[in-house]
DNA sequence: CCGGAATCGTTGAAGGCTGAACTTTCGGCC
DNA sequence: GGCCGAAAGTTCAGCCTTCAACGATTCCGG
């Protein structure tokens, strides 16, 4: 959909616009994978870990909803965490249908190290902006997020 | 990294920044990917379709590079097409290292029904911004996505 | 108290993506 | 001409994701 497409004016700055976003977010992501890479972890991964950081232990439920995936992914997740050692399951006693997922020392020490780094990569990122301009463009980012039932994912 | 970590001002702005940026531009992929699932198209097989549409037919190390994708990947990607009777490979006479890719008869519909379709969804799916508000979203993008060899990738 | 409905988690199939190793083919340099 | 390296495609293993089907557990209305 490059530059070659005949249609209203409309249309081009609609796909202009579509263009740069899609390119532009899949850079930034890409660039933070590969950080989070280097550390050995998933960018699902690490969410999973900064969450359980900041909320303490949770059932896998809480977690598909913090992370915008689905049961069968969190299982997947976790199961690699656990096998990594950084997470621990443990079945609820009062009610044996929850399962708690908490953070090992490994995980802990893991993701206090990580997060940092993360984040002054992300600052990093956005650096090429002014203060004002990521104000702006998380305003614009949010009206085009909320729109209806799309709950779905926080990457890609 | 929802709303809880604790930082100097730079780091929240610029967080916040990301999540909303994140989750929106995956808002917006996963609807439009859902639309082109009901025509029984990837989102890169799209991106094929439509390049082919536009530039004729091409060598697949060109569809690389205009997909920001891995050689595999388009074969794999060629592949799924070719079997749905989309397009065509050909071995290259003059240099036999090359394989050209065209459009079938069949692919040419596809693409000339689905692609206005998709259009609209992309103008709708953006007319939650004013013209204004689109150019300074695609200003402020391009800034973010220009850095620096980070070519891959044009969704996630 | 009991049976159906809802919730939680797991599993397996199917599909897509990446990266590295490999084959084939071509170009250039001696 | 012959060899080396580069380029185009292919293949494969590994990973991630979704979806649908399923078992286990709990809740709730009658």
């Amino acid at each position: 959909m490059g530059s070659h497409y005949r249609g209203t004016e409309e249309e081009l700055r609609s796909l202009n616009t579509y263009i740069k976003l899609m390119r532009g977010a899949g850079s930034v992501a890409v660039r933070l994978e590969r950080r989070l890479a280097e550390a050995g972890l998933t960018e699902r991964q690490f969410g999973v870990l900064e969450t359980l950081h900041h909320l303490g232990p949770l059932p896998q439920c809480d977690l598909v909803k913090k992370q915008f995936t689905t049961g069968g992914n969190i299982t997947f997740i976790v199961d690699n965490l656990e096998r990594a050692g950084l997470v621990e399951r443990q079945r609820n006693r009062d009610d044996r249908r929850y399962v708690t997922v908490h953070l090992t020392e490994k995980g802990r020490e893991r993701i206090a190290t990580v997060l940092p780094r993360h984040v002054s990569e992300i600052v990093e990122t956005l650096s090429v902006l002014t203060p004002a301009e990521q104000v702006e463009l998380g305003r614009l980012m949010k009206r085009l997020g909320v729109t209806e039932e799309t709950a779905a994912v926080g990457r890609r």
